[in-house]
DNA sequence: AGGATCGTCTGTGTAGCGCCAACTATTTAT
DNA sequence: ATAAATAGTTGGCGCTACACAGACGATCCT
């Protein structure tokens, strides 16, 4: 079409993401075993530091999972300390779920233990470069995952 | 222990990388289904489309997959034209892989099929960004995927 | 009081995938 | 030439992650 070689072809980022993130998962598997977790609650964690205090359902919109599979999700990681339920004075059929300071703690040790994984996953990288993806990555994950009204239960005014 | 504002926590991508391949994964399901393709065999095709003729066996190392397992994948591809088994001329026991032209036409259609997908998913990202992000991906997804030596079937020079 | 909503529990079904075992065709080593 | 290793295939078993549906109590909104 054009001569400019702009986009000779389409660039989806999708099954590269999805063939990293396998190959990023099977290696934290092994890797985070010893401290109890799965990635898919290093995700959980990961988004509730990012989020704040959430609803539950608020967390299944921004995972995507079917709220029944978070209750068993959540139940977990409060038997871990790792998380904390609290009845949401506004609202008291919410349940407002919120990381601990275990719960912090032991996200950043799993981050620490992730290194060699990410090392092996990411070592065509450079440091500057990785910093560059986790920016994007991290930027990308933290779009206004829900409606914005419904999930800041405890910062009205942020909107 | 430093006072510069370098690296205050860890960056771990992982679970980012885990957490944004799902919400790809899920809108990429819907939309490749009329095209009778699922994200695991998009995966496959970018991995071969990047690798040129490899043994089934090098795909099992790249996609971190039981080979047992690919069989099947490789089954549906071929069903579809998508891709060509032969046999190699030097080992006759094995399998070159390859992409087919129709192949690498029907991933290109996947492709643009998933950019609405990307757009939810990514659109906190401006395109530059978007590229930035893919260029990233694809040169970490390109780490020469297995030992070398036995991946690069058809250019033995190469090492 | 009545209806909707949030969370929980239970159960069912399905898909992805690892793992084991057996078998064939072929290559490599002895 | 015979034995051992390797590539692919098939079949089966089992586990895990999920989605989905139904029922229930607690709570909110009218």
């Amino acid at each position: 079409m054009s001569a400019l070689p702009l986009d000779p072809t389409e660039h989806r980022s999708g099954p590269l993401l999805d063939h990293l993130a396998r190959r990023m998962r099977l290696r934290a598997e092994s890797v985070l075993a010893p401290l109890g977790l799965r990635p898919r609650h290093l995700v959980a964690l990961t988004v509730l530091r990012a989020g704040g205090g959430t609803s539950q359902q608020a967390l299944a919109t921004t995972l995507e999972m079917d709220s029944t599979n978070i209750v068993g999700l959540l139940n977990d990681l409060e038997a871990r300390d790792l998380v904390e339920r609290r009845r949401s004075p506004q609202d008291r059929r919410r349940h407002v779920v919120e990381l601990t300071e275990d719960g912090a703690k032991r996200l950043n040790e799993a981050e620490c233990a992730l290194a060699s994984a990410e090392d092996e996953v990411l070592g065509a990288l450079e440091p500057a470069e990785r910093e560059t993806l986790y920016e994007l990555l991290r930027r990308a994950a933290t779009t206004t995952p829900i409606s914005c009204g419904e999930a800041l239960i405890g910062e009205p005014d942020a909107c």
